[in-house]
DNA sequence: CCACAGCTAGATGTCAGACATTTAGCATAG
DNA sequence: CTATGCTAAATGTCTGACATCTAGCTGTGG
C-alpha cells in the first residue's frame, strides 16, 4: 500500500500567484493597507514574497480585476488601493447574470419577478427621498415629443429614466442590484422590433411615474411602476422568445 | 505650437493585456466560445495575438478572476470557458460590499432597508412555491431547542435558515441579491454580544415563519419576516454601532 | 488477460534578466 | 520666468529556459 501517507494532512498546491493575490486581498480587507495607499513596488514584493515580479504581476492583474487595486505606470505610479465602487459591482454583476441568463440558467419570469422587487420599492423611495436635482434628471429623461425620436434615442431615454429613479432612491444597494437586472432586460428587448404605439404608451407610463415622484406620492408612484412594468412583460416575453429562436437557429 | 497634432484622433493606450483580454471576454460573452470549451492553448494565443505569453497570461488571470475561465495544469489542461455560478456572483457581491460598508459609503439603513425588500418578498414565494426538499431544509434550520446551543451554534443554525428560504423562493437573481447583504450584516453582528433573550425571540420568529412557509400561507409567511427583521433592527443599529467605534479607536 | 509501474507528451507554472515606455520632477539654458 | 530637456523610478513587454503536473500509453510480470 502506498496511501499510509495520507494521515500528514497534505494540502492541494496553491499556485504561488493565488498566495500572493490572497495575502495582499488579506491586508486589504483587514484594513493593513487604506484605500489611496500604495502597495510596494512590484521588485519589492517579487524579494520579500520569494517569488519572481512574473508571479506578482499576475497576482496584481486577479486584484486589479476584482476592482481592489489600479495600477498606474510612471515615476510616481504603482498600484494603488482602491475602493470598488457602485459603477464597478454593477459592472461585474451585470456581466455575470447576462451570462447565467445566456445559458439558461435564469429564466426571463426570474428577471421580471426581481425587476418588481426592486423597481417598484425605488419608486415609491425615489418619490419619498429625492433632491431637487434627482428630480430634474428624472423629469429630463422623459421626453417631450416622441415623434421625431428614432429607436435608438427612446432606448437611451428609457435606460436614462430607469437609472434616473433608482439613483435618486437613495440606497446605494438598490442602486447596484438594479441596474444590472434592466440592463440585461433591455439588451434583449434591444434586438426585437417593437411599434410606435407600445413605445408611446412607455413613454406616458413614464410620464405618469415622474409626475408622482415629483408629488411625493410615494403610493401613486409604486403603484404607476408596478403597471407599467407588467404592461412591459409581453414584450419581453416576446423578445425573450425571439433570443431563444436566434441561438437555436445559429446553433443547428 | 506642438499641438497641432490634437486633430489625429489619439486614443489613449491600452494596455496589451488589456486588450488581450476584452477580446477573450467579448468571444465568451457573446457566445463564441461555448461553456466547457477550451480556449487555445497560450503558446497559440501568444503567436496569433502578436505579445508574449506572459502578457497572454495576464490577461488569462484578469479572466479567472472574473469567474470566465478555469485554468488547471497537465496533458489534457488548459483554460476552460466557465459559467460563473450563482455562488461566485454571491461572493464577489458580497466581498464588495463589505468595503463600501467598511469605507462608510454605504450606510446600516441601506442595509437594513434591502434585505426587507429581497427577504420579504423571499418569504413569500418560499411558502408558495417550496418543493419537499426544501421545505425540509428550512425545518431542518431550526433548532428544537435553543437551551444546549452555543452562541456559534445559533449563528450557523441562523444563517441556515436565512439561506434556506432565499433557496426555496426559486428565484436565482433574489438569491444572489440577498445572500451577500445577509452575510455583511450577520459578520457585524457577530462581533456584537447577545442575551439569551433575544436569541430566544430570534428562534421564536424563525418557528413561526417556517410554520407558515409550510402551510403555504404566502401572506402569512410575509408579515412574520417583516416582523422579525423589525426586531432585528436594534440589535443590528448595537453592532454597527460598536464597530464604528472599535475602527474609531484603532484608527486614533 | 489483467494489474501496475513507469514513461512520455502536452499543457500550465515559475524563474531570471533585459529592454521599452511612461511619468513626474529637477536642472538648466535662454 | 519660462520652456526645454534630462533623469530616476516605476510599470509594461519580450525572450527563453526550466519545473511541474496530468492523462494516457506502454510494456512487463503475474
Amino acid at each position: 500500500m502506498t496511501e499510509q501517507a495520507a494521515a500528514v494532512e497534505l494540502r492541494r498546491v496553491r499556485k504561488a500567484y493565488e498566495q500572493v493575490a490572497d495575502q495582499l486581498r488579506d491586508a486589504i480587507l483587514r484594513g493593513e493597507i487604506k484605500p489611496g495607499n500604495r502597495l510596494p513596488n512590484e521588485a519589492t514584493l517579487s524579494t520579500t514574497m520569494g517569488v519572481s515580479r512574473a508571479t506578482i504581476r499576475e497576482a496584481l492583474r486577479v486584484l486589479a480585476a476584482q476592482n481592489l487595486i489600479r495600477t498606474t505606470k510612471g515615476a510616481t505610479g504603482g498600484s494603488f488601493v482602491m475602493l470598488p465602487t457602485a459603477d464597478h459591482t454593477s459592472a461585474f454583476l451585470s456581466s455575470n447574470i447576462s451570462l447565467l441568463s445566456q445559458a439558461e440558467s435564469v429564466s426571463l419570469d426570474e428577471f421580471l419577478e426581481i425587476r418588481e422587487y426592486l423597481e417598484v420599492p425605488a419608486a415609491r423611495l425615489a418619490a419619498l427621498r429625492h433632491t431637487e436635482t434627482e428630480l430634474a434628471a428624472i423629469e429630463r429623461a422623459v421626453p417631450e415629443d416622441t415623434r421625431d425620436l428614432g429607436i435608438e434615442d427612446q432606448f437611451v431615454y428609457n435606460k436614462g429614466f430607469h437609472s434616473a429613479i433608482v439613483e435618486a432612491c437613495g440606497n446605494t444597494l438598490l442602486l447596484i442590484a438594479a441596474q444590472p437586472v434592466f440592463s440585461v432586460l433591455q439588451t434583449h428587448l434591444r434586438r426585437s422590433t417593437l411599434g410606435a404605439r407600445f413605445l408611446g404608451q412607455v413613454v406616458a407610463d413614464h410620464r405618469k411615474i415622474a409626475a408622482a415622484i415629483a408629488a411625493g406620492d410615494g403610493d401613486a408612484a409604486e403603484e404607476e411602476m408596478r403597471r407599467h412594468l407588467h404592461f412591459l412583460r409581453p414584450a419581453y416575453r416576446r423578445a425573450w422568445r425571439e433570443a431563444g429562436e436566434r441561438r437555436k437557429a445559429a446553433s443547428g
